[in-house]
DNA sequence: CAGATAGATTTCAATACGCAACTATTCTTT
DNA sequence: AAAGAATAGTTGCGTATTGAAATCTATCTG
């Protein structure tokens, strides 16, 4: 009674304290993610992502401003031009690399087909490696090879582990 | 004349051909990730995402069918209970999974700090690897490590390599 | 048969989006 | 120095999307 399934219980629990839907509010959103490609391409300029993104000029204001306060990246103003500010990444904004080359190496293999651009490592020009999550000792994990675990309590949840259990 | 900058010009026609904006279609929303967040966690009925979201029902509902109609959940009847519905991740929703972890990850490093709940590997116990961009000898990748290449005409671009080359 | 449950759909107010026009600085050209 | 162009925004306004609550239908349980 009283409604909630203790798997949906223990999921809610382990979701207030994941640090996924902080990282959603700042780049879960069509456009944020877009100028975050931008900047990983080397966008640099207002006038840049907006032509280059074809995004509307207000939104494009709100989400610079969401993401500079959001410390993905930083506004500078250019000391060659006074008119032009410069959107940089930050290293909080860097890191994502990995996140937005996941999705579109995702995206070539489930919706695109290959892609005749290939993000290529600069020393040898050959493809980067498909990222794939890994255990410690490099063995490659599916979704069935995980589990969570509290590291205070040292409790441990498998994926339907509660499902079953009606404790 | 005519406006746009060399490096513009060279980044658009990049992104008309990557796959990126697909992919930002069908889980670039907050809602829609955390459903797929949701799923990878276990969640199969409407009820529990509902609970366990705290998403309005109506979206919800827009969201699970533009997942089944991407490919990325299927639902299917419940033969045990004909009231009920089964999502459950396809092979193409799946694969998902390390654009989550490694959003997850970068949100633990750079927002939330460590956070007590961790993905481990269920035969070992340990928390899963950090995921990170490696060159296909292994060697770990930056951003200014990478550039692009065009398999057709084997042309290769470097971030802000035209920023300069005012061509 | 009388609830209760599961999975939605409908209604409606509030918010967010997107386009176009406008503003304010700061160069550049003449 | 004045006129024009470039850069980075802001404002107004109509449209689309969202979110909360109520409603609906089919199925299951007591």
């Amino acid at each position: 009674m009283s409604g909630i399934e203790p798997d949906i219980e223990a999921f809610r629990a382990a979701a207030l304290r994941c640090p996924l839907p902080e990282a959603i509010e700042l780049i879960g959103e069509k456009w944020a993610f877009l100028i975050l490609r931008g900047a990983l391409n080397g966008l640099q300029h207002f006038e840049q992502f907006q032509a280059g993104l074809g995004i509307a000029r207000n939104i494009l204001s709100d989400r610079l401003s969401k993401m500079v306060d959001g410390g993905i990246l930083a506004r500078a103003s250019d000391p060659a031009d006074g008119r032009k500010k410069i959107y940089s990444l930050t290293d909080k904004g860097e890191a994502l690399l990995p996140v937005v080359v996941a999705l579109r190496q995702w995206g070539e293999e489930w919706c695109h087909g290959p892609s005749d651009i290939q993000l290529a490592d600069q020393q040898t020009g050959k493809p980067v490696k498909t990222l794939r999550l890994r255990a410690e000792d490099g063995r490659e994990l599916a979704l069935s090879d995980l589990m969570w675990i509290d590291r205070r309590t040292g409790a441990t949840l498998r994926r339907h582990q509660a499902s079953d259990a009606k404790l």
